[in-house]
RNA sequence: GCCUCGUUCGUCUAGUGGCCAAGGACGCCGCCCUUUCAAGGCGGAGAUCACGGGUUCGACUCCCGUACGAGGUACCA
């Protein structure tokens, strides 16, 4: 019943960790199959064993949970057309590599690395583009007994038509037309007996029939290859989305190394999963001229493949933390407080609190707390800094800090001591209590309200800014504010 | 080198022949609000739509060329 509906996979290889950019591009797959109710399929291109990196495929899939992208098929669930790891799938590829050399698709070919690899000096000695020059292709059917005879490791190419061309049909692009002449005869089988990309990816995509492929554009030069293995194989050939890659500042390719973070990095910075989301799809796709916050579920709603731009986009980390904050701001208190918790617990050296403010942390304090940060967080991780003052001991800073501007240290202490006296003499510690008192403290000693809040705000957190004075005092407490305020002022005498 | 793709404000982008002397957002600057910092409001600078030719009554939008950028050119994906 889902026989005629989408069906998207993609197919990262645990080579490394994947990068944003190519969440954005899982992206745009998961979100179309979620649009159009079709399936979402995982594989795993791990042929390439010797680069295959532990781990990377777990952590692969963390990065999905943590965005909030499940599958219907591929690794640990299964589903109907598995198996999902190509390194389990090596028998099917040669059954269709053996297919192809009896069809006279592909062949047997027995250069080593080393004449290879003297062919292409060659060839750059002569200007010419490095291209496999197709020895094998024509080797007699003596000789080819004779390598067999001796045992020679061979290898399976693809022998491309040697004339007229070959047009990829790319629903973004449109058609992209190949002279036939300059695409030379990939391997397509290794001497291990693992399928490389090329041909695992079709038989793949065709035995699990894949409808729509979204890959990046980077895979432009090599469809031409594609489109001929699937001809030779009387396939059909599935959509092709080559989606524009998500460039580095630099312009460039992200690559982990170099420019690009990991979601990782993005969850230990605080940046929000929900807010990552949104900021992705708007890499090298846009609803309309002005749209650009929007929920998963509206994102489902309103994503199609044909607003997919061609151009590449660099990622911009000043976008990312805005929405972050828009995200967070979005958060109910309860919610802010139960997901900056775990950022403000973490150790100090983990960008935590100071490791000698105790755990756990009061809710209830941490939740007064960081109801006056709220709008001014732009990530969660950032909020342990900015709040220490509240949870720590000693305060530490330059007594300098106290003068405010056009005051001096005399002044200053008067004020302090004034500020005190007013204070003590509250019966409430409120906000709503302190201010109008205050207020006129800093009209009869003849200060601007900042100079003497200002000074206050120094005294009280060790900063130049805080949330709003009153409030803040209120939630760190009488005993606290008053003894800080004491301490200001011998500081200051 | 060869092949291919791309090119609208610094950045993400809207724009599918007239609605565009190019709209939004981030960032930046200024003003307002204001006890600081944010948030918010208002305003500003910022793109001769890479350049040059066509096609057309009319082009950011179509075609060709050039420049620049990027990708590919592996028994990597």
């Amino acid at each position: 019943m889902t026989e005629h509906k989408p069906r998207l996979r993609f197919a990262p290889s645990p080579t490394g960790f994947m990068h944003i950019g190519g969440y954005r591009t899982l992206l745009f797959s998961w979100l179309y199959a979620r649009h159009t109710g079709g399936s979402f399929i995982l594989r795993i291109e791990d042929t390439d064993v010797a680069r295959t990196v532990e781990g990377a495929i777990e952590v692969m899939l963390d990065g999905m949970r943590w965005l909030g992208m499940d599958y219907d098929e591929g690794p640990i669930i299964g589903g109907q057309y598995g198996p999902y790891y190509q390194t389990q799938r090596k028998a099917l590829y040669q059954e269709y590599a053996h297919q192809l050399i009896e069809s006279g698709h592909a062949y047997r070919c027995y250069c080593t690395s080393e004449r290879l690899e003297q062919m292409r000096n060659a060839q750059a000695a002569q200007k010419l583009p490095p291209r496999y020059d197709r020895h094998c292709r024509y080797l007699t059917d003596e000789e080819r007994d004779a390598n067999e005879a001796a045992g020679l490791k061979w290898v399976v190419r693809f022998a491309m038509p040697l004339e007229g061309e070959t047009v990829v049909h790319d629903e973004i692009h449109g058609d992209i037309t190949f002279k036939n002449s300059d695409i030379d005869d990939a391997v397509i089988v290794k001497s291990d007996g693992f399928a490389l990309y090329h041909l695992a990816h079709i038989v793949d995509d065709h035995l699990m029939g894949i409808t729509h492929v979204l890959r990046g554009d980077d895979w432009i030069s090599s469809a031409p290859r594609h489109v001929q293995i699937y001809n030779a194989l009387g396939w059909e050939i599935p959509l092709f989305y080559h989606v524009p890659n998500v460039l580095g500042k630099d312009k460039k390719k992200l690559s982990k190394r170099h420019n690009a973070p990991s979601w990782v990095e993005l969850k230990e910075k605080g940046f929000l999963p929900e807010a990552v989301f949104n900021f992705l799809a708007l890499i090298g796709w846009a609803y309309d001229d002005k749209t650009e916050l929007f929920t998963r579920e509206e994102l489902i709603r309103v994503f199609t493949l044909d607003h997919i731009g061609a151009a590449g986009g660099i990622y911009d980390q000043d976008k990312l933390l805005w929405m972050n904050g828009v995200y967070i701001r979005q958060l109910s208190l309860e919610d802010l407080v139960e997901r900056a918790l775990p950022y403000m617990e973490r150790p100090e050296a983990e960008g935590g609190l100071p490791d000698s403010v105790g755990r756990s942390l009061d809710r209830q304090y941490t939740s007064s707390v960081l109801h006056l940060e709220h709008e001014r967080l732009k990530t969660l991780g950032e909020a342990a800094e900015v709040v220490s003052f509240f949870f720590v001991d000693e305060l530490h800073y330059e007594t300098a800090m106290l003068v405010q501007k056009g005051m001096d240290i005399g002044r200053t202490h008067a004020g302090l001591v004034r500020a005190r006296d007013l204070l003590n003499s509250l019966e409430e510690w409120r906000h709503e209590v302190m201010e109008p008192p205050m207020r006129e403290l800093a009209a009869e000693l003849g200060l601007k309200p900042g100079q003497l809040f200002g000074a206050i705000r120094v005294a009280i957190s060790g900063r130049t800014a805080t949330p709003p004075l009153f409030e803040t005092m209120e939630v760190l407490g009488r005993e606290r504010s008053m003894a800080r305020i004491e301490q200001a002022i011998e500081r200051s005498a």
